[in-house]
DNA sequence: GCGTAGTTTAACCGTGTGGTTAATGTGCAA
DNA sequence: TTGCACATTAACCACACGGTTAAACTACGC
């Protein structure tokens, strides 16, 4: 074929599409060949098996995932900046890739061993600009203490779990897409001042 | 056989056991009757498919997950008191079962018609007595105005999201589970100010 | 035009899997 | 002791699935 985008590409797409939708274990590698348009031996031709695939997708998907976060949170911006900055970023992000934060949890779930794979490539977490403007609110007496970790985690926590259980949300509130935006939207506008508030000391 | 405990609910803890640790499409329905120390057939014998196991130990899970959460939620308490007491019962909850959080996401994004079917039987979220609360306190001037949904949702985001990133959290902060315990523990400590200072006015 | 390396396909293959069957075991009521 | 319903098993089965193969198709340098 060679048509328009390379099959490779294609694949990958497709593989993407198909993963994140049905689970890596439920997805049929058929499935994957039949939404690329392309013979299902030709899957194999360029990722060897399944398996290989799914780690690609998997790498793929994390990898979109963490430097955009920790780039604004290790950025040179004041905390009163970060904070608003990073739910904005982040919930637009996931608004718009609205089965990846499933697929990543039932991965890592059942594949805990791809996590290290991928972390192994990039470093840890880079911690430190944050550490420091937390450090220097705490001496100023404007904020109380707070482990950072503890501080990225309430952060995380806060943005991404609705979008975790967004599937049951929708059914707790009875709604469809609508009125779950309409439910993140409200989070951009208060999330900001319910974490930053919840520091004063 | 009709050793000790019957049958049937040896396969349903075997059940429990492996669709938890590997997700319902990686579990095999053989290793279940090993576990249960049971015939394959008497597996089918009792449950008519894997299929039909699946839900049942689906709904069990959830079963055990949501009651105890608004049972708290909509009791008498304060929410001074509230707080803090639904943050200290679920995370021992969460932290004496670490497979659930992670198999109940995967399972509920590939298979989000069975919350349906669970949320059918039970009513909606009850929610009025702390609707109630909130309404009290923002009127007495004491607490910043919050829809009641968000509150939930804060107070269970905190909560269970890092037990959903678990496995990938143990990697980034390089543990294994002490060191995770620890990082509970001062959440333990730490969430009920944070949640409540958050909503000063 | 020909050779060659890279693509792509149709047709297969082996097997792991969920599910079935027919026979045997077990306990208990009459 | 027999009859009967429920429980349990060993042996099968069909087939969906991931993976393979060998042949054909393309493009491109010479």
């Amino acid at each position: 074929m060679t048509d328009e985008k390379e099959s490779r590409e294609r694949i990958l797409d497709a593989a993407h599409t198909i993963f994140l939708r049905r689970g890596t274990a439920s997805a049929r590698t058929q499935e994957i060949a039949d939404e690329a348009g392309v013979n299902k031996a030709l899957l194999h031709y360029y990722f060897g098996s399944k398996e290989a695939l799914a780690e690609e997708i998997f790498r793929r998907a994390i990898g979109d995932f963490f430097p955009r976060f920790f780039a604004i949170l290790g950025s040179g911006l004041s905390l009163d900046e970060k904070v608003p900055l990073v739910v904005e970023t982040y919930l637009d992000f996931l608004s718009s890739r609205p089965y990846l934060p499933g697929y990543v949890v039932s991965e890592m779930h059942v594949h805990p061993d791809r996590i290290r794979a991928v972390f192994a490539s990039r470093g840890p977490a880079p911690l430190d600009v944050l550490t420091r403007q937390i450090e220097e609110r705490v001496a100023a007496g404007t904020m109380r203490h707070i482990a950072v970790e503890q501080f990225v985690m309430n952060l995380v926590s806060l943005i991404v779990y609705p979008f975790v259980v967004r599937p049951a949300m929708e059914i707790v509130l009875q709604v469809d897409g609508d009125r779950f935006d309409a439910f993140i939207s409200e989070r951009r506008r208060t999330l900001p001042g319910f974490v930053l508030n919840a520091l004063r000391p």
